[in-house]
DNA sequence: TTGAAAGCGCTAACAA
DNA sequence: TTGTTAGCGCTTTCAA
């Protein structure tokens, strides 16, 4: 910055005022464009570490996901990531694989690299790390998943809102028999759609005998394969399956396919997030769609809301839409002509 | 690291010293001991920017990558961030769209934020940018994609033989009017998969009138099915085709199955890349597997090597495999019961 | 083996 | 409107 201001034939102080779009107000405006003339001419780029040493801002953002391999978190990292970018901020990306050490070796490794703020999607019910992240006053936002305690805003999808759609409409089809396949119960997303699950039995009048909830111990294929597996092979199996997510789903349709049993011919299921791609799996599967990438945009919203010290809201939760595809039919019926 | 010190009894030298593994030695161990009990009793964690500010060394390496929601990138990220992180360094990532001046905003973005290199997953065969790069003396890892004078180390896959496999698969079913639907030529990925397949062509007495390549204008399903189409509508549409990745060969599914022509048994389709899920589609996918994680792990330890001063391979052609599915089987034949 | 001190590039409070 | 100056937190050279 030294040689653009002596190009420029200014003190490096102005220099620094002109070419800050919040200080360039008080730089005469032909002396501001000297500098900016100068500063394109030699190439200049800030030193991004000087300014954050001073000025503790790094204009830079932690995002925490369990796994960028997973078809959900892409999208939600994505639109975190073009928000942010149009603020001027970048994101530090981590993975964490669901471990709760490596998350909190993560957590601290980012703090070190002066992240100004959060978004989080590895939220649990219960969460050690993001209580004392409140306690010392980190700015964190959670998406996707949210804390049991109101700690941090968060922006998730209505989930419990998807459960009664899907249910509304395999109670529509003439299901009475339908299991759910829960995700963990540890994270918010699990307890609230398995609740919600619960609830819609008991409002529409069906048996909670007939109507059992398996809780898988992973949102993945394995799980969902496995609990598909005892579901069939204990008795009185269901004539559909409500998922806890997609990849649930996927395992789920993958043990009907190991048994030869027909879906939606003799068991319908349903996913959960609508991920890329699960329209072109066989049959195509239907499921409750959220909006990821505007789940990630908002809670980066939300974030430069708080570091900038606007008022952040507490609590976003995003409407979600069922998608009817191949994977649900009538009970006991022949598949109908919907797949694709 | 003031008070880290004064808690110590030792000066804040001393303490920078003791703290940092690669100085730890020029301190006494006692005293060493003495202070990292202290760093840990105050919960320090240094600062990156003061350091970076001091050392020019920020420990961070940009990312840029086409975009995020493509599956084929993922992986390939995750396998840069865990070589990365293992290194204490921390990746910054950037979409960029496939836009140039995206590209190029970005990389300056990057460069503010004193990244000490960059793993590029974006290379054209030209890029401009690039040339300008190795003016400039940047330390840059090119990932997946190379560009045509070897301005950089690349870490790519074995496009070439995995397109001669794809074609020993197909010759040895019996085909002999195959396609290519090519990726852009302005890629080396899209460039070599051609190039590679009008060899094969030649090599095996195939007719290159029958065996016509299509240059899709981009690696998505919109631009396969609109080739796939283009090729059913004209003359003695092929009985296989080869897809520059398995995006292209998803859109060909769908043209296929849009004029309910059967896949495999009329047409046998080939993608390229075995990205996540194209096992679930149906028919399951016939296609090359590219080891991405592998490919960005190799790119960040090249990257690494580079920066660390230790000379670096120029070129990393790693291996790929032909996995058979569902989508291919003898022309004109009834689908095997090869499919999952 | 340790202490002292300079300085990385920038911003912002203060003075002119 | 511009110049001056101190200092952000750290590393590293030099001296002791």
């Amino acid at each position: 910055m030294s040689d653009v201001a002596r190009l420029a034939g200014v003190h490096k102080g102005t220099a620094s005022r002109a070419l800050n779009p919040d200080t360039a107000g008080q730089v005469n405006g032909a002396t501001a464009q000297r500098v900016q003339a100068a500063a394109r001419r030699l190439g200049y780029v800030p030193n991004a570490a000087a300014r954050s040493l001073r000025t503790h801002r790094s204009h830079t953002v932690g995002v925490l996901i369990p796994d960028l391999t997973n078809p959900l978190f892409p999208p939600i990292v994505r639109g975190i990531e073009d928000v942010l970018a149009e603020a001027g901020y970048t994101a530090l990306i981590a993975n964490t694989d669901n471990d709760e050490e490596r998350e909190r070796d993560r957590f601290e490794a980012l703090r070190g690299r002066q992240v100004d703020g959060f978004v989080l999607a590895t939220a649990r019910r219960e969460h050690a790390l993001l209580e004392r992240a409140l306690a010392d006053g980190a700015r964190v936002v959670l998406v996707n998943r949210s804390t049991d305690r109101r700690l941090f805003p968060s922006v998730v999808a209505d989930d419990a809102g998807g459960v009664a759609d899907a249910m509304a409409h395999l109670v529509g089809l003439g299901h009475r028999r339908i299991a759910h396949l829960a995700g963990p119960a540890s994270v918010s997303t699990g307890a609230i759609r398995a609740s919600a699950f619960r609830r819609c039995v008991k409002t529409r009048g069906l048996s909670a005998v007939d109507c059992r909830v398996l809780s898988c111990p992973g949102y993945n294929e394995v799980a969902g394969r496995r609990a598909m597996a005892d579901l069939l092979d204990g008795e009185a199996p269901p004539t559909a399956v409500l998922c806890g997510n997609d990849l649930i789903a996927l395992g789920a349709l993958r043990a009907l396919r190991e048994r030869g049993i027909a879906c939606p011919g003799a068991v319908s299921v349903v996913g959960f997030n609508d991920m890329p791609f699960v329209d072109e799996v066989q049959p195509a599967l239907t499921t409750v769609r959220v909006p990821h990438h505007d789940l990630g945009a908002r809670a980066a919203r939300l974030l430069l809301d708080q570091l900038d010290g606007r008022p952040a809201a507490k609590l976003s939760r995003l409407p979600v839409e069922l998608v009817v595809r191949g994977s649900t039919s009538v009970p006991g019926g022949t598949p109908l002509g919907r797949r694709r």
